[in-house]
DNA sequence: TAGTGGTCTAGACCACTCC
DNA sequence: GAGTGGTCTAGACCACTAA
């Protein structure tokens, strides 16, 4: 299935009854799977990360699409050659990274985020007030290009990549406070710039393209509105405003869409958990 | 131990051999633990939850000291009545909360926040290139008076408390470019405003108070320069820069310290990772 | 009642660290 | 070689959900 052309997984430990004898032979520590598909070294990872990444290829592949059922523990175990308690660590893990949800007595489900409660997952700004007002868009303009060399950058484009672009103007609790700049890949979104466009894109993403967003960088300055964006955003111009640039990436850790967003924060802020 | 007056923990489910009978009876599902002390219903928790609770009320309390070796799975299980794979599921809560360290070969360990890769869990400034300058810092001034409104409603104190300010210009990579104001409550402290204060100032409530930060909550803005600021920050008034409003917890989730930072964010940016 | 995930246990082998 | 955490397995009982 991985790591090596035989059927089943190997073990690193425990009493599995494969007659194979070591093959690579060496075993490896646990943490240290780096990732980034470099790991030409000795490429070996835990079976239950080599169980991840099978439902994660999977998941990436749109085997199981969003808000399906997956098959139970039991049934995976059996298919994948491992025990339950190793599937268990795999869906788990997956868990932990919001790709699945789990439901005592109903079963295992790959995770929708066009849920109420998971349009602030990649949306972080709140009003002061503690309200919990949801953002309302309107899109400005949407055009398609050669990508810019800033865009070529963030997104890891070829020079002769052409990308689509969208404005939004976001509001929340009706006072407009966020012009966004969006920049996705025309290559993985076809036909995207003739569609209406829904208020939380990445379902969009998901369900129309394939695309699911695992997760976001986001850098955040401090900066001064020029006229024309202060005029879109109703303020005068010189006054101060956070500007938030964000690269989310797909499941395979590929950038796929880049969003500059400059906002407003006299009656809203930007919320950070630190842990 | 908890939740029962008897010496052992209660099991939620397996082949315990207690011949104590379901007492309260129930069992419950597992995530709605909820915390913040309410929980009068049934107030439930799977075992290894109560493990949790257990080792973590050691470390709040400093039975075991930063850095120190915990007892090994064995002995920890041993003692508390439970099996090794019940006491690893709670040590592993505990390390992906960041409050220990664990080391395949060595053992378990209280975690220390002062090593150079811990200075940046709370402190999410980065220069633009790339570069890795940890911040260096200068204090300004610090005094001790009662608390202000904003600082009792940061810190939940009463109208009588008093506190410490603490006033400090960081730089990173030899530009000054955060204005700190800091607030703790002087009970909490006794004697830090005497104190020559380090570079990392979580470092010194945990070795010095017994206080050891979990957790932060930032609320970020974009604002403008006061005369004031401006001229301890070298730079023009009218300058935008970003406010971060940071209130640290402690491991029962108690605040306990307020910090109110202004940052230039001309070469410098605050690092956000979105999962 | 059957099937699912949630919890708990017991025991095995492995890799790493230190003596 | 002893002791530690890391991985894997097998099997039990529990709580929840839906038919």
């Amino acid at each position: 299935m991985l790591e090596q052309p035989w059927d089943a997984l190997i073990p690193a430990g425990g009493q599995r009854r494969s007659e194979m004898d070591r093959s690579g032979g060496q075993g490896a520590g646990g943490q240290g799977n780096g990732g980034h598909g470099t790991g030409s070294a000795v490429g070996f990872r835990p079976l239950y990360r080599q169980v991840y990444d099978t439902l994660l290829r999977r998941l990436a592949d749109a085997v199981w699409q969003p808000g399906q059922i997956l098959p139970s523990e039991g049934q995976l175990a059996a298919e994948l050659g491992v025990s339950q308690g190793t599937v268990r660590k795999a869906l788990d893990a997956l868990t932990a990274d919001s790709l699945l949800v789990r439901r005592q007595g109903r079963g295992t489900f790959v995770a929708e985020h066009d849920d109420k409660q998971s349009v602030f997952r990649f949306f972080k700004l709140r009003p002061d007030g503690g309200g919990t007002g949801a953002p309302l868009s309107r899109v400005l303009a949407i055009t398609e290009a050669a990508a810019s060399v800033d865009e070529r950058d963030r997104l890891a484009l070829v020079r002769a990549a052409r990308v689509v672009r969208c404005e939004r103007l976001r509001s929340l609790d009706g006072r407009a406070c966020v012009l966004e700049a969006i920049t996705v890949p025309a290559a993985l979104f076809p036909g995207i710039h003739a569609m209406p466009l829904p208020n939380t894109l990445y379902s969009l993403y998901a369900s129309r393209f394939g695309i699911t967003i695992a997760m976001a960088n986001e850098r955040l300055k401090a900066v001064v509105l020029q006229a024309r964006e202060a005029a879109l955003l109703e303020v005068a111009p010189g006054v101060p405003a956070l500007e938030i640039d964000r690269v989310a990436l797909d499941l395979e850790e590929r950038p796929v869409e880049w969003r500059l967003s400059l906002c407003l924060t006299d009656s809203v802020h930007y919320l950070s958990v630190l842990r």
